[in-house]
DNA sequence: TGATTTTATTTTATAAAATAACAAATTTGT
DNA sequence: ACAAATTTGTTATTTTATAAAATAAAATCA
């Protein structure tokens, strides 16, 4: 049995919005393996490029996890604050970097797509 | 024969030098192991992770690859402006941004330790 | 100096993350 | 309905990274 792209979307939305931490594709894999027990990691990692390029859902290249957008999936530049002792992450709208992001790379003519912004450190509640 | 750290870090620091472009950890050991055929994996992740530690080496998070600093290592935010056509790196300091960054996390009293900031694009040459 | 402890490094093996290549099904346009 | 194009699923493999055990160097002290 087949299932169509953005049925599959859904349900990795869902299972990424049902935690309040990132998790990694094997970890979404295993989760959907409970009611579709053979499904393969490239169907989670074409389901996850779909939804990260549709801005549903942001990649932490810096743990490998992913977590579901939280703010307005057009915002041009997310800002991703992960605590490194308890693991939750908070979603930032960082439109506000972009001109001073735009300054830094105009001196060599680069021409910038996409912006990646990644803080590691303590949350308010591990800080504490 | 072993090696002392700091010997290491110099070797694979001078090898990261010797290239315009990125490499990978494992295109890093093959390289070492023309020189020294049993040099493993865990030897070269351990140093690199020294390197990037001290600054002297910076880890493309998004990529999976590691540049030499080109910067001043004391730099507290290294910018990588990734080109997606050639694969070539330019480094910028990203002090600018510092400011900026602050103020998105005080809201939530995030307390930032690390920042990774990276641009996908394409360089000059690659542009035109 | 030489025995003993500590620390760092290497080795072996394996785990985790990601993708290539192919096969099968579905959709789309005629 | 049929052929072409596209999407989805499957199998196998590659790439990236680390755990754990073994070994060697350095440090400590009699």
């Amino acid at each position: 049995m087949r299932k169509r792209a953005a049925d599959r979307q859904n349900d990795i939305l869902s299972v990424l919005k049902g935690r309040d931490k990132p998790m990694t594709a094997y970890q979404i894999l295993e989760e959907l393996q409970s009611a579709e027990p053979d499904i393969a990691p490239p169907t989670v990692y074409r389901t996850l490029s779909a939804l990260t390029d549709q801005g549903r859902a942001h990649r932490l290249e810096s743990i490998k996890a992913f977590v579901p957008c939280r703010c307005a999936h057009a915002e041009s530049v997310p800002v991703l604050a992960i605590c490194e002792d308890c693991g939750s992450v908070e979603e930032h709208d960082g439109s506000k970097l972009l001109s001073k992001l735009t300054a830094l790379t105009n001196g060599s003519a680069f021409r910038a797509e996409r912006h990646i912004v990644e803080i590691h450190g303590q949350c308010r509640r591990c800080a504490a």
